[in-house]
RNA sequence: GGCUUCGUGGCUUAACUGGAUAAAGCAUCUGACUACGAAUCAGAAGAUUGCAGGUUCGAAUCCUGCCGAGGUCACCA
């Protein structure tokens, strides 16, 4: 496969070099798709040279045209249109391309970098269900993580289960006054769901007894609480053996809704088991002089240089703070597995939080310190505002998952496309259409965005939707089952490239760059979009042409485009967790 | 208050990172199924990109100042 943009870039650089006599960078050169009103499909822009050129643009892109018209094989033609140069490129070698790609489903993907990265998404607490807000750190660590893969890193994927702390333990509480020894399994409800509701219930005890007591006075049961903490940390079988029963039930639970979103790990953290990590380097950081004491024996670092503060590392009873925690779980991981890349996947509130420490992290001299990334994502806000558990408008998670798989059968059945297939074959394509809604409508946003999370949109099938481009991929796979008799492995000596078939074959040829860029930028929407435009694409192409019959030459060639667009359409969709249905 | 993120048609999002006439979807109107599947396509209408300056060939994008909405500034995690 040519590389179209680096030939064009090298070709004008060389052109403004004998033209007048300047030395351009390569990667200076700026370059872009040609927009659609316009003849050609790479645009040059001539501005940057009309300094050295002292002529106006137009006549610079009526010079350089020709130059690399007659230079370059792969430029047929070209225009200009104010300082804008837009080349046209020889339809062969896009004919070319299609013929050479169109039986590759890995398409895309790149070769394996032999560089380790490693992503941290959902660390949920172990108090209460997952809800809306975790979908979307689970949607963006899962996509994260397969777009790195599949630009060639060794990704793994892990999450921090933070097991420990008071929260737990307000569980565990309520559980022991009002629980009267029941299980999920008596209810037969997900085991998360039953442990949030007995944090549900500590919350309202302690509201209750505060109603009753002086402003500053304690709680009973938050006093219960904490001595409950005290013991867990003091290593009580009892207690302990609590928290292990309570936290299985919670993990089964988890592991459900992670199986229904399609979501895996590699590697697991238990906060439980990493809180006491990083005091030894608060003990060398004290030594090196990048943190300080004070008199009361606390230990902080001042960050005041990097605009950041003085910040807190240790409290002065020499326990771990928040801090303390994260600076040795990062040096845990990299003794684990040695990757030179972190990736955090943590909502936005934690900016600050992050900042210092990749700021102390640095200041201690790790060598993965410049590869460590906050992939931060803005809050989810319900059309009614934002969500707060307290009050009760959380969305939960598994309510939300069952509630779109509910409309995508509502849909099918107006439609009654599938209706001769067998239950469980509707089933699981209801399931995917279902998903693709809600994952798409949550992915296509740009994570850095804060979003709205309109219940009534999300379930949308129709327009810009995760269904709309599973039903351009059902094209390709209906014509592809129709073409099955026919030989269509040979000729295909097309000539006539139509405008609808060569806006697909550029967009596929640039999605392995497409890839590169979304990993680099951290940003899977950019192929949620792309998705999307390829998938509008196709449709256009579907309604204009005929594929089966035509002209033998021309079936073939449309054939082994509609299975190009199918491969990218189907990896695409892939990195953002997004299954495509044969039929639907 | 300090630091920080954001503000694009009625609503939800784009804009190749400073490029051409700001691009889509939803909602509203008009058309297209005896067709390789209409979860589709074609069209209409809808925008002074929060406001005011500045930088330059060129600004939604960069700079400054306002206005408005978040976040964060814990010996919580």
């Amino acid at each position: 496969m040519k590389d179209l943009q680096d030939i064009i870039k090298k070709g004008v650089c060389k052109g403004v070099n004998s033209l007048y006599e300047l030395e351009f960078e390569v990667d200076k050169v700026n370059l872009a798709a040609t927009r659609k009103d316009f003849e050609g499909e790479y645009t040059v822009v001539v501005f940057p040279f009309t300094k050295a050129a002292k002529k106006k643009p137009e006549v610079i892109g009526e010079e350089l045209g020709n130059f690399l018209k007659e230079n370059l094989e792969e430029i047929v033609d070209f225009n200009v249109v104010k300082g804008f140069l837009n080349l046209s490129i020889d339809p062969q070698i896009w004919i070319d391309f299609v013929k050479e790609i169109h039986q590759n489903d890995k398409f895309g993907r790149a070769e394996s970098n032999g560089k380790k990265v490693m992503v941290e998404f959902s660390s949920p607490n172990t108090n209460k269900p997952l809800h809306l807000g975790h979908i979307r750190n689970i949607l963006l660590g899962w996509a994260c993580s397969e777009i790195y893969s599949a630009a060639g890193y060794d990704v793994v994927k892990t999450q921090v289960i933070n097991d420990r702390g008071i929260h737990i333990c307000k569980s565990m509480v309520a559980w022991l006054h009002t629980g009267n020894g029941e299980t999920p399994a008596d209810h037969d409800i997900k085991g998360d769901h039953f442990v949030g509701k007995y944090y549900v219930k500590y919350n309202q005890i302690e509201k209750e007894q505060k109603a009753g007591l002086k402003e500053g006075e304690e709680a009973p049961i938050l006093t219960e609480a904490r001595s409950l903490l005290q013991k867990w940390e003091a290593n009580d079988p009892e207690t302990r053996k609590l928290w292990e029963t309570m936290n299985s039930w919670v993990y089964s639970g988890f592991d459900q809704t992670y199986e229904d979103l399609g979501v895996t790990f590699d590697t697991l953290y238990y906060e439980s088991q990493t809180y006491l990590l990083g005091k030894t380097y608060i003990d060398q950081g004290l030594k090196d002089g990048i943190f300080y004491k004070k008199e009361d024996g606390s230990v902080w670092i001042d960050l005041e240089d990097a605009k950041l503060d003085h910040k807190l590392v240790q409290r002065s009873d020499g326990t771990s703070v928040y801090m303390t925690q994260d600076i040795g779980t990062a040096q845990k991981r990299y003794e684990d597995l040695g990757s030179e890349k972190m990736v955090y996947v943590v909502g936005d509130e934690q900016n600050y939080h992050f900042k210092v420490l990749f700021e102390i992290m640095k200041r201690l001299g790790v060598p993965y310190s410049e590869g460590m990334y906050h992939l931060s994502y803005g809050m989810v806000d319900l059309p009614s505002g934002k969500m707060k558990s307290r009050e009760g408008t959380v969305v939960d998670a598994d309510d939300l998952i069952a509630e779109v798989i509910q409309e995508a059968h509502n849909g099918a059945k107006e439609r009654g496309s599938i209706g001769e297939l067998e239950q469980d074959q509707q089933d699981e394509i209801l399931r995917k259409i279902g998903l693709a809604a809600l994952k798409f409508f949550i992915m296509k946003v740009n994570p850095k965005k804060r979003m709205v999370f309109n219940p009534k949109e999300s379930v949308d099938m129709q327009g810009h939707t995760g269904p709309y481009i599973q039903n351009a991929y059902v094209r390709v796979k209906s014509v592809l089952r129709k073409a099955a008799e026919m030989d269509w492995a040979g000729d295909t000596s097309y000539k006539d490239l139509k405008p609808e078939e060569k806006e697909l074959i550029t967009m596929i040829y640039t999605f392995p760059d497409l890839i590169q860029h979304s990993a680099k930028s951290y940003d899977p929407s950019m192929i949620a979009n792309f998705c999307y435009d390829l998938g509008k694409a196709y449709h256009k192409f579907y309604h204009e042409h005929q594929i089966l019959k035509v002209e033998e030459n021309t079936r073939n060639f449309r054939l082994k485009l509609s299975e190009s667009v199918g491969h990218v359409l189907n990896t695409g969709m892939g990195l953002l967790g997004i299954e495509m249905p044969e039929r639907m």
